[in-house]
RNA sequence: GGAGUGGUAGCUCAAUUGGUUAGAGCAUCUCACUGUCACUGAGAAGGUUGCGGGUUCGAGUCCCGUCCAUUCCGCCA
């Protein structure tokens, strides 16, 4: 018999049906043993009676939790159960006895003491069969789904850019150097330079969505040493607000999406309303936002940039006086920013660029790029970066550049701030930190 | 890299501020129960209090070292 999804059971009443699943709850009355089955789809209760045979009683008994079973039975309607219908198991299968006590507990409805987050990690497949993190993982297919999908209405073209480089493409940031057979090479922090070779190579409009980098020891809630970076990068543009409105309705179809799609579940699971912007996202330059903060007392980190709190405070400054969770924050220094941002032409000081906050933290960094080779190498120069290196990616302006822009969004992130998580961590499906690297198989050696 | 907080049973936590045998809930095991649904009831097992040293008649508690975790900062998406 083929096997019918939970979910589906409804439309079986007084049908014989197979379901595969584990086993969520075990209620053992005795003579009577009462289980709750769950797999992708839902969760049903299935009932053994003693009077079903001996066998099939004394396999029931033996299950444990998380157990994963093969059953058989027929749909019976039940007025004791909520659902309105049980399984009546005819035959059951053991297809996997899962070992017990688990090692974490399984967050569900009624548990309170839910395994702190550094052990459900080591553990994560354990912890992804929870209702919130499948949830978590539907959204977070959705929204790249659907990120993706508006670029390519939008004539956009996918690249792959390559992830092992031979120059690190940012100033400043580490990189993780690996070994490429008697070279070194190193794994890209971005695909920025690649990227823009596409402006180069005409295909005038492109997203590249992928693992990136940062050989940085951060401990926040907001870092990974590898996370997914959807980049944009657009040719023609006359200024960097044409990339704001691109993002921003990008952002907008997605989250209408999500809303639509698991609104209602999202609600439940993790408490939040996604809230969809109904205009344009505010638009604020630096120094505005720094004399707010001043206004109200927030100690200033300095002219170039803002500290979290700073994010924070402003993030909510501007919530309360509009309404909108989203900011773009204009009119950054120049020295502040990547060598590859263009220089405003009206003051040089002032960089043709953007970060998108969303509820206090930034998601996104982007800027109309400087296409003109002696600029460029200028801006490099300026911050004493090492132009020999360099030289590979100055010849894609050689031969004819359009002007161009771009932005990436930083998924995990974006994923965090949808379903208000505490920790990115949270938000990724393996995350990688400073010491989480291969932590657990340590800890099964001893 | 810097600062703070923490580490007690498989999991979540407690231990009256240094005092006798370190407790509870959940999970586990045994027994009972034919309508449970966070099943219930009876019982059992489960601990090198992260590790090493020190102070003290006495340390889970205080001190030093060390490891691990975590939060914030720096860095960034």
């Amino acid at each position: 018999m083929e096997r019918i999804l939970i979910d589906q059971l409804k439309n079986k009443i007084e049908q014989e049906v197979r379901i595969r699943g584990r086993v969520d709850t075990i209620r053992d009355q005795g003579k009577i043993v009462f289980l709750v089955i769950r797999d992708g789809s839902g969760k049903v209760q299935a009932v053994a009676w003693q009077g079903n045979g001996e066998e099939l009683i004394k396999t029931v008994k033996s299950l444990t939790l998380e157990s994963i079973v093969d059953i058989t039975g027929e749909v019976k309607e039940a007025n004791q159960v909520e659902q309105g219908f049980e399984i009546d198991i005819k035959d059951i299968r053991i297809d996997s006895l899962a070992q017990s006590p688990l090692p974490i507990v399984v967050e569900g409805e009624h548990n309170d003491n839910v395994t702190a987050l550094d052990q459900r990690l080591d553990y994560r497949w354990i912890d992804l069969r929870s209702p919130r993190n499948q949830l978590m993982m539907s959204v977070s297919t959705l929204m790249t789904d659907k990120l993706r999908e508006f670029c390519i209405s939008n004539n956009f073209k996918e690249i792959q850019a390559p992830r092992i480089i031979r120059t690190a493409s940012e100033s400043g940031a580490n990189v993780f150097e690996v070994k490429y057979f008697d070279k070194k090479a190193y794994l890209a922090q971005s695909p920025q330079f690649h990227k823009q070779m596409a402006m180069a190579a005409g295909l005038e409009r492109v997203f590249n969505v992928g693992p990136v980098f940062r050989a940085e020891k951060s401990f926040t809630t907001r870092h990974l040493t590898e996370y997914t970076s959807f980049d944009v990068e657009i040719a023609y543009i006359d200024s960097y607000k044409e990339l704001c409105v691109f993002e921003q309705e990008m952002i907008k179809s997605m989250l209408k999406a999500v809303k639509e799609e698991y609104g209602e579940r999202i609600k439940e699971l993790f408490k939040i309303e996604i809230n969809i912007p109904n205009g344009d996202f505010e638009y604020i330059t630096v120094e505005q936002a720094k004399a707010k903060l001043a206004k109200i007392g927030v100690s200033s980190k300095g002219d170039e940039d803002f500290s979290p709190e700073e994010e924070r405070k402003l993030s909510e400054i501007i919530k309360e006086e509009t309404g909108c969770e989203f900011l773009f924050v204009t009119d950054y220094p120049h020295v502040g920013r990547a060598f590859y941002h263009m220089k405003d032409p009206h003051n040089p000081k002032i960089a043709l660029g953007f970060d998108l906050f969303w509820n206090g933290i930034e998601i996104t960094t982007g800027a109309q790029r400087e296409h003109r080779i002696d600029a460029l190498r200028e801006n490099a120069k300026e911050r004493g970066m090492d132009l020999t290196s360099l030289e590979d990616y100055f010849e894609y302006f050689k031969y004819g550049c359009p002007p161009h822009g771009g932005f990436a969004i930083g998924t995990e992130r974006l994923l965090m701030k949808m379903l208000n998580l505490e920790s990115i961590l949270e938000a990724t499906y393996l995350p990688n930190t400073p010491n989480r690297l291969g932590k657990l198989i340590t800890k099964i050696g001893k």
